[in-house]
DNA sequence: GTAATAGTTCCAAGAAAGTCGAACTGTGAT
DNA sequence: ATCACAGTTCGACTTTCTTGGAACTATTAC
C-alpha cells in the first residue's frame, strides 16, 4: 500500500528555464501536441494521443513528461481519467511572445 | 591540392525548420552565443569565442556548425579569419516574433 | 618558400534522449 | 470484492548529442 500519489509534480512558473523549454518544443511530436492544446484547449491523455495514434502509450507518456516538467503543461487527474493543459497565461508571463511564434 | 573550400553550406530561409532551430537554441552555450551576435553585430569566431574562452576550439566549432545548419547564423570566410553573423532578417521573416522571445 | 594563425574536420568515448513492452497503481463500474 | 480502464513507471536497448584532442587546410606575414 505505498500510496503512490497521482499527483505530478510541476515547476513553478519561476523557475522554468528556457533552454529547457525551447528543448522540449524542440521535438516534432511534442510540438504538435502544445499546438493541439492550445488549438483545442485541455484534453485527456487519451485525446491528445489521438493526434498520433500508432506511438505507444509509454513513449507518449514520456513526451508528456517532458512537456511538464519544462512547465509547459500541466496534467492533473480528473477521474477515472487526466487532463493535460496548456500553462499558456503563465509561459506568456515568463516569456511573452515565445508561445505565439511556435504555435 | 584537394581545393577543399572554405565556403560553407548554409540552408536556404525557406528550408529552415522550427524544431532544429529550437533545438539549436535549447544549448545554453549555443543561446548565449545568439545573444551575443543579436547585440554586438557580426564577429569573427575567435570573438565569439570570448564568452567562453574555456571551451576548447572544436568544441566551440560544433556549435557554430549546429547554429549554422539549424539556419541562425551565417558562417564565411573574412581573409584569414572567418565571419560569424545573426541572420536576423531571414529569422525573423520565418518566424515572427521568435528571436524576439528568446533574446 | 617557410612559419604562424584561424578554424574546421575527424575520430573515439561518455552522456543523454528516444522507444517500447511489461509491470504497476488508482479510479469507477458491476 | 472484482474487473476493466487510463495512465504512469520501470528496465533494457538503440540512437543521437556532446566533448575534446589531434590532424588538416587556407590564408597572411616574413
Amino acid at each position: 500500500m505505498t500510496a503512490t500519489s497521482r499527483i505530478l509534480a510541476h515547476p513553478d512558473v519561476a523557475d522554468v528555464d528556457l533552454t529547457t523549454v525551447l528543448f522540449a518544443l524542440s521535438d516534432p511530436a511534442r510540438l504538435e501536441l502544445i499546438r493541439q492544446l492550445a488549438a483545442q484547449g485541455p484534453q485527456t491523455v487519451a485525446q491528445c494521443q489521438i493526434v498520433d495514434p500508432d506511438v505507444p502509450k509509454s513513449t507518449f507518456s514520456h513526451h508528456l513528461k517532458t512537456l511538464r516538467e519544462a512547465g509547459l503543461v500541466r496534467n492533473e487527474p480528473a477521474g477515472r481519467q487526466r487532463t493535460v493543459t496548456l500553462r499558456r497565461a503563465e509561459i506568456d508571463a515568463r516569456f511573452p511572445g515565445l508561445l505565439d511564434s511556435v504555435l
